[in-house]
DNA sequence: ACGAGCGCCTGTCGGC
DNA sequence: TGCCGACAGGCGCTCG
């Protein structure tokens, strides 16, 4: 699934729950099976297994698309990657499938890593950062300005959308609001980060806030076998829509690669500024 | 410092 | 119908 508003909706659900589920908030860990090892990046499965019984969930966050469970004593931290869900269910079903990981609870739920492709990660650490130490910062932090964002894009020279999909400059777009932001921001995804005026890095940073926002109001998106009733995907102005009109001026929507990325956008409304 | 290419995985879809 | 390549919401690693 996962950009920023899918795990945010993630972290919702596990925090505050749902009507069909509950929030884990408080639960206590009986133990911890590892069905695909290489999902844990550390410690080994043994010592995994060791730690994690008697503590209990204390809270749920966010940062960039990690989700951080606080625990007792340590964090665990899980990326979902391209593929990986989080699914509170009863403790005594088989496995799914593509189940990779279970967090049993004392109650008799479980916490289920979903995760078909293999790619999401776990890590249980004493300290966050640790592994979130090199994210840039959250957009949708109120103390992030259009003008510290100016000041990131002047000092680089790389092209805006491979820009805005590294972590370390800023936390949390994926592809679909990458195309989305610089869409709605009417910026195109080649245009090099140091052309970029204080106006448009302004224009920049309220469509990816606005877009962030939609998706987490929305849900997220859901798209093929992940689906979470997010329904973002209905609203797309550039991702996925090559060949149709762009909602501002009913231009052909163009899809190229950047960076091995597909990349969509409106060729009238995104022009390269050189 | 940066971009390109590839690996990691499973599944789906379109073309032949 | 079957096979095969391209592609998919991510990211880390090489190599120029």
């Amino acid at each position: 699934m996962p950009e920023l508003p899918e795990v945010e909706t993630i972290c919702k659900y596990l925090r505050d729950g749902t009507e069909t589920s509950p929030s884990i908030l408080g639960y206590v860990i009986q133990s911890a099976q590892v069905l695909w090892p290489r999902t844990l990046a550390t410690p080994d499965v043994d010592e995994f297994s060791r730690r994690l019984p008697g503590q209990s969930i204390q809270s749920i966050n966010r940062r960039g698309k990690f989700v951080i469970l606080s625990l007792t004593r340590n964090t665990l931290l899980i990326h979902l990657r391209m593929s990986g869900d989080l699914l509170v269910e009863a403790g005594d079903l088989a496995p799914a499938l593509h189940h990779r990981m279970l967090i049993n609870f004392q109650n008799g739920l479980r916490l289920a890593f979903n995760d078909t492709r293999k790619f999401g990660r776990v890590w249980l650490v004493d300290k966050p950062e640790q592994v979130t130490g090199d994210l840039g910062p959250e957009p949708l932090d109120e103390g992030f300005s259009a003008h510290d964002l100016y000041l990131r894009l002047q000092a680089s020279r790389r092209q805006l959308k491979p820009l805005l999909l590294d972590q370390s400059f800023l936390a949390g777009l994926g592809n679909i609001y990458a195309d989305e932001s610089l869409n709605l921001a009417q910026l195109h995804p080649l245009e090099n980060s140091q052309h970029v005026s204080e106006t448009q890095a302004e224009r920049l940073l309220d469509a990816i806030r606005r877009v962030l926002n939609e998706g987490i109001l929305r849900n997220g998106a859901s798209i093929d076998w992940v689906y979470r009733g997010g329904d973002f995907q209905n609203y797309f102005r550039a991702y996925d829509r090559e060949g149709q009109p762009c909602l501002e001026c009913g231009t052909l929507i163009q899809r190229i690669r950047v960076g091995q990325r597909g990349t969509h956008f409106c060729p009238k409304c995104q022009k390269l500024a050189e």
